[in-house]
DNA sequence: ATCTATTGATAACT
DNA sequence: TAGTTATCAATAGAT
């Protein structure tokens, strides 16, 4: 884009070098703008000119903040390779891990909610969505943890549910012996000889009170919608 | 350069978006590639799409090279604040600062919801009260469903509990109205007239079997242990 | 720095 | 996702 085809190689001529340097490092910073305004990229730009004058574009997460980013995508892969020990270059490795350290003291900081007046509006939505899903990978743990719980106490109350229903048929087996034999007193009654029927009949006076107790005891044991569970325990819970 | 002028801001077409994205990146990697060899610059640029995706740019003496200056060049300018370099004391001053970098990344890294897996219930929790405070986000509706349904549990295990009892106590009660009614069979069998005698007797044909079945099909029910709620399920659970 | 002739990049379309 | 084309943008070289 200029009069004649450009070589892909370096420019000999030291001033049109410079100028070059010039003119596209500004193209170069502006399009890296326009990337991150028009696309909603993160975008990081470091340019050293050659006699090592810095020239730099990051988008308004601040540089540092994107590094970190960069650093983090590629710890997964990285160990503690070059250890500073074995080259004996301390300033430079000081240097780098202090600069990093303070960069990382003031982003977490802000995660922390503190020294939140230098940010900007677009910073602090962008902490905002930061720690929403923080909080939320956090809370998705717990309540593994917490499921754990529920399902344990489902097992529970099917358990106990399941007992109440063979005591009640027990019960029943019972009332069916309580009436035969009551069928059976009268038979022995109208068979046998008058004096029975001139004692107390203590069946009588012991059943009907008992049905009594039953109905004041016992008002909803049978009602299978009082035991069944709701439908929101049996429904798995998701997160 | 293309059909009509372009709006600097944020595309809302997300197509659009993402196509521009991709060309303008490709045009952005070439503009670095070549300044870095027309002049003899040292480029480094990182590109993170929306979708977090990672692209990167950097003069052969690669990324991590050039942003290791980049720190330098950082620190150079910055303050030469309490230098260690005077004391020439650099082993420990790294080793200082090394690791309070790291206990910070890892700190950081939790806090931004990674690396959850070492963290106990009582960490979570703590990290969460942090990020909580700082974030002042409304409780997640799911997490109050599920503190509801463990208390309804636990509610619900009492009362079948209760239940259990109750029905326990009434068969107790069947049972001494049996042996009475027994009783009375028998004081009418030896007073009345021998004929009863002749008869076959059913309330011992029917006692004895049903007892049998009783220790047959009720193995657990009246062992204490097994109906206690666990002690895990009596503590509050708080969120 | 400013000016243009040119090439290069790319938005809309296919 | 990958080509095509009409246009606009960047810039090489000159001033």
């Amino acid at each position: 884009m200029g009069r004649g085809r450009v070589q892909m190689k370096r420019i000999e001529n030291k001033i049109n070098r410079q100028v070059t340097f010039s003119k596209r490092r500004s193209g170069l910073l502006k399009k890296a703008h326009e990337i991150s305004v028009l696309c909603e990229a993160e975008v990081a730009l470091i340019v050293f000119s050659t006699r090592g004058k810095l020239f730099e574009y990051s988008t308004e997460d601040s540089m540092e903040r994107i590094l970190e980013r960069y650093e983090r995508h590629l710890y997964v892969s990285r160990e503690i390779e070059s250890d500073p020990e074995l080259q004996g270059n301390w300033p430079l490795e000081y240097s780098k891990t202090k600069s990093r350290l303070d960069a990382l003291q003031r982003n977490h900081r802000h995660c922390l909610g503190e020294d939140l007046e230098s940010l900007s509006l677009k910073e602090l939505q962008h902490l905002e969505h930061q720690l929403d899903t923080a909080l939320t990978q956090i809370r998705s743990k717990k309540n593994k943890l917490m499921l754990g719980s529920i399902s344990e106490l489902q097992k529970k109350a099917k358990a106990l549910q399941d007992q109440n229903h063979i005591l009640e048929k027990k019960i029943k087996e019972k009332e069916k012996v309580i009436v035969r034999s009551e069928q059976e007193n009268q038979i022995q009654n109208s068979t046998s000889i008058p004096l029975a029927q001139t004692l107390p009949s203590p069946n009588n006076g012991i059943a009907c009170p008992l049905q009594g107790i039953e109905s004041e005891r016992d008002p909803v044991p049978h009602k299978k919608s009082s035991t069944r569970l709701p439908a929101w325990m049996l429904g798995h819970v998701n997160d």
